[in-house]
RNA sequence: GCGGACGUGGCGGAAUGGUAGACGCUACAGACUUAAAAUCUGUUAUCAGAAAUGGUGUGCGGGUUCGAGUCCCGCCGUCCGCACCA
């Protein structure tokens, strides 16, 4: 009936419209069925669908629509992350307004997702520069306020002169603005906090509860949180009564000080430097450095001995001396360390430089002499030596025997120091959440009353010049305070975008008019059962996400601490990237250049029909007749793959390279378009692309000859659809491969291993084509597509109507596994000898151990191997193998 | 430097300690076709052999085990994250 090939020309467009029409994909309101909420991070409007989130949201999109079919009510939506920098680039670049660029590409961009078909309840879209959003997301932000979750202090940020705005540390490059390339200022600027730091305990206990997170992003949250547990103490300055506070993890090497170091910027140093040119330099000297790691690497340890000294807090007649050290940070602890050089490499480094002494307090074996020697300090475990009252203990035990006589005596305390620091939230940008503050000079900083929520932003605004927009907006800023009455200005500092995904899943779960969220429905809906996104979010948003949840249920609005219950981080897709390689020979005076120049290549520019494996002679002219240099050297231009490519273009001393497999980007114009692709071969193939051969969290090779595979497959399973042929007989082989793939199936897309998924649909179409007519082999291919409905949905209603069906299959149940089905009756058997595989054995499946062992030991094979030896043993593992040891 | 992951055919990759290479791609051969495309069939780790079959083989070297791609120890390599963090 339908031996026509599939056309997802029209068959896609024809089922989204239908989904739309019947609302297939709303979220459930009223419902016993269980819930599964399943989110992928949603995308940042640059006006583009690129083929990353088609994979990504690939991946949600078959776990949504298997969780339907399994009974489940789903929740599915999508939106926009629509705050943000390129959009004030573009206004600047474009002369665009950033709200109308932003706009138009959402709607760009969701008009491409529609085109792929995804199950999402785009009743529950939204966009967070609408003030439906960052108005209670306002809202939000005065509660913590009230709450004291947030502050206002001054802090030191990154200020282009040039631009007259802040950037963010990724903005500045090489101490450059990466706009101006102006040398970039530290300026101190009044910005909104929140304390984050107040929940550090929390969110490291947190993680541990998060099992169905990668280790490897567990691992990163925590190393960002940075616990570090020790002794503050004070070193009074020998014959003053001042002293210098320091932080150490180590209290138990304190008899093996000899030095305490301060950073540059340290308030001693400064204030040292006022009087002291050569102290001047050297500070200077300090923030020169660089701080890529390959500098810091090798960055010497240097040092400015002040020629203070402090007093030693277990011995007040030993005195330390006092340098200043460029290796030592000011944001880090207290800012200043003593040095123990015997068990810190870099104290060592630094002692070993200016000749200090080097005093060893931890033996590692009986050699407990006071003077330490080699270039290595010891870090391991030990017992404490040359220590007065500390000989003899444990790492651990001094360590508290330490702090309990520091508390005792008063000069230091227990303490714990994290690395996490309070989260600035403040941006000197217009496109953003506005603050909801207003500025009174007699009443300070007043949150904007509930009854004028939300604070707009002003549709008016240029972009000519430089600087903050609502800054120099002539009206907007200037408002009465609401406390006093008097004239009173606007914050215009805008909220970090990290803001507004810090609780966009909260607002999806939940979208009442007067409110953020409603608790009950929050209750219903979060956590998120499966959270997908990409690798580089690891840290700074789902931290985020983390404090937002656990501090607004601090504050009592929702019950639900960890957000998103397993998280998925989904790897890239690559492509090969061709280059041109020239070479090139200046001479120049005396001085002789050798120079190969790259310039990368479309993959479609490059003709791939022209190849020479590497290690062949170079040819001396291509196809063209065009003739290569004698001195191209191939060995220099190609770092990997396996063919030295001549296209046409090929010029006289230049070649083609296929380069590395590797991220689509513009400048190596290996970049796919997903509506370049769904054009040629239809949603369903590029789906099922997706999905197919490369494990998920893993980098996925884009290939023409990879989707022409996947095209074949959309037509083979197509060409099923017409094979129905109401035959009567049925098929035992067939049947049970078609329940062991439902098994299978299921459990591979609920594991996520979607690459396994689609091999085991591969099987069974196998299976089904080399199958003869029956009942059984028609109901397998109906199936069959049933389980592949999740990843070809297009095709699965179509073949769906073509069978006479009146509903959706995206309604239809998951098919039902008969678990008798799942176990062969007969069984094939590895029979090794000593570990070896001799011969294989077909058997029932009942067949009992001693049958094993007797069929086994009579195979020929088996004989002929083990050659009249004794047997010694033999090892039977039922339904496995028999191995026979000699 | 610290931490983590990974290393299997020409390629992407399968494999609860139990028959290594499922499935896909590529390539080759054949069928159909005037021809091509599409489709179908077969082969495709490697060495020896006409074949049956046998040997070797999961980065390298050891170990545990009846049995190791998988577990343990030590190397080598690739990728990722963090970092003068006191």
């Amino acid at each position: 009936m339908t031996n026509d090939r599939f056309n997802p020309h029209v068959a896609d467009a024809r089922w989204q419209n239908a989904w739309d029409a019947a609302q297939t994909f709303a979220t459930p309101t009223e419902t016993s069925k269980p819930k599964a909420y399943i989110l992928e991070m949603f995308p940042y409007p640059s006006g583009r669908i690129h083929i990353g989130h088609v994979r990504n949201y690939t991946m949600g999109d078959v776990l949504a629509r298997y969780k339907r079919m399994t009974g489940h009510a789903v929740l599915h939506p999508m939106g926009w992350d629509a705050f943000g920098m390129p959009a004030e680039n573009a206004a600047m670049e474009k002369g665009v307004h950033p709200g109308g660029w932003t706009r138009d590409n959402i709607a760009n961009m969701k008009a491409q997702l529609k085109r792929i078909g995804f199950a999402l309840d785009w009743g529950r879209e939204l966009a967070t520069c609408e003030p439906n959003y960052y108005g209670h997301e306002q809202a939000l932000f005065l509660k913590l306020l009230e709450a004291g979750l947030v502050y206002r202090k001054e802090s030191t940020v990154n200020w282009d002169p040039v631009d007259n705005t802040v950037l963010a540390n990724e903005q500045v490059i090489d101490g450059r603005g990466w706009r101006s390339g102006a040398l970039v200022e530290k300026r101190k600027l009044n910005q909104w906090f929140l304390r984050i730091t107040d929940f550090a305990e929390d969110l490291l206990a947190g993680v541990q509860s998060l099992d169905q997170w990668p280790d490897k992003v567990r691992l990163m949250q925590e190393n960002w949180i940075g616990k570090s547990q020790g002794l503050q103490l004070t070193f009074n300055l020998a014959g003053t009564t001042e002293g210098i506070d320091v932080f150490t993890t180590r209290p138990d090497t304190l008899y093996g000080a000899s030095f305490v170091a301060v950073a540059a910027d340290h308030p001693l140093a400064q204030r040292m430097a006022e009087n002291a040119p050569e102290l001047q330099e050297f500070i200077a000297l300090c923030k020169k450095g660089g701080t890529t790691a390959a500098e810091l690497e090798t960055a010497e340890k240097l040092g400015f001995n002040t020629g203070l000294s402090v007093e030693h807090p277990l011995d007040k007649d030993w005195h330390l001396p006092v340098y200043v050290a460029n290796f030592v940070l000011m944001d880090y602890g207290t800012g200043a360390v003593f040095g123990c050089p015997a068990h810190d490499q870099r104290d060592l480094d630094f002692a070993r430089k200016y000749d200090l002494p080097v005093r060893r307090v931890v033996a590692e074996v009986e050699d407990d002499s006071l003077t330490y020697r080699g270039d290595e300090a010891y870090t391991g475990p030990g017992r404490i030596v040359n220590s007065h009252f500390l000989n003899g203990m444990t790492i651990d035990e001094a360590k508290s025997a330490v702090i309990t006589r520091a508390e005792q005596e008063g000069w230091g305390k227990g303490t714990t120091v994290w690395r996490l620091r309070d989260w600035g939230v403040s941006r000197q940008r217009y496109w953003g959440t506005p603050i909801p503050i207003i500025h009174c000079d007699t009443c300070g900083a007043v949150p904007v009353p509930d009854d004028q929520l939300p604070v707009t932003l002003p549709e008016d605004v240029t972009f000519d010049t430089p600087g903050n927009p609502l800054d120099r907006h002539p009206t907007w800023k200037h408002t009465p305070c609401p406390s006093c009455g008097k004239a009173a200005r606007r914050e215009t500092d805008t909220l970090d975008t990290f803001v507004d995904s810090s609780w966009y899943f909260l607002r999806f779960a939940s979208q009442p008019d007067g409110a953020p969220f409603d608790r009950e429905e929050i209750a219903r809906w979060l956590p998120v059962d499966q959270y997908i996104g990409g690798i580089e979010h690891a840290i700074l948003h789902l931290l985020y996400a983390r404090f937002w949840t656990r501090a607004l249920a601090h504050i009592g609005l929702i019950d639900v601490v960890e957000p998103f219950a397993s998280l998925f981080t989904q790897g890239m897709v690559t492509h090969q990237s061709y280059s041109k390689v020239s070479e090139r020979i200046e001479v120049d005076g005396e001085v002789t250049r050798h120079q190969v120049f790259t310039e990368y290549l479309y993959p479609s520019d490059v003709d791939l029909q022209t190849r020479w494996r590497e290690g062949e002679a170079i040819p001396q002219a291509n196809t063209a007749g065009v003739s290569i240099s004698a001195s191209f050297d191939p060995v220099k231009v190609i770092r990997s793959g396996e063919y030295l490519i001549f296209p046409n273009l090929l010029d006289t001393g230049e070649g083609v390279a296929a380069g590395r497999v590797e991220k689509m980007s513009k400048s190596k114009k290996n970049v796919v378009d997903p509506d370049d692709i769904i054009d040629q071969y239809g949603a369903d193939a590029v789906r099922w692309f997706m999905l197919s051969d490369s494990p998920p969290e893993r980098d996925l090779p884009w290939s023409e000859a990879g989707i022409e595979g996947c095209w074949r497959f959309v037509q083979r399973a197509w060409r099923l659809v017409g094979q129905v042929s109401g035959a009567e007989s049925d098929d035992k082989a067939l049947t049970r491969k078609m329940h062991q793939t439902i098994a299978a199936v299921a459990s591979d897309i609920e594991a996520l291993s979607f690459n396994k998924a689609v091999a085991r649909l591969y099987e069974l179409t196998g299976a089904i084509e080399k199958a003869a007519p029956s009942a059984a082999r028609d109901e397998a291919i109906r199936t069959l597509i049933l389980l592949a409905a999740p990843m070809i949905p297009h095709l699965a209603e179509e073949a769906w109507a073509a069978w006479g069906n009146a509903t959706l299959i995206a309604d239809a149940p998951w098919p039902m596994v008969d678990e008798s089905l799942l176990v062969e009756d007969e069984i094939t058997i590895a029979v090794q000898v000593k570990g070896k595989l001799r011969d294989t054995i077909t058997l029932p499946a009942d067949a009992d151990n001693a049958a094993l062992e007797a069929a086994a030991i009579a195979s020929e094979k088996v004989q002929a191997a083990i050659a009249g030896a004794d047997i010694r043993k033999v090892i039977v593992v039922p339904g496995r193998l028999v191995n026979i040891v000699i």
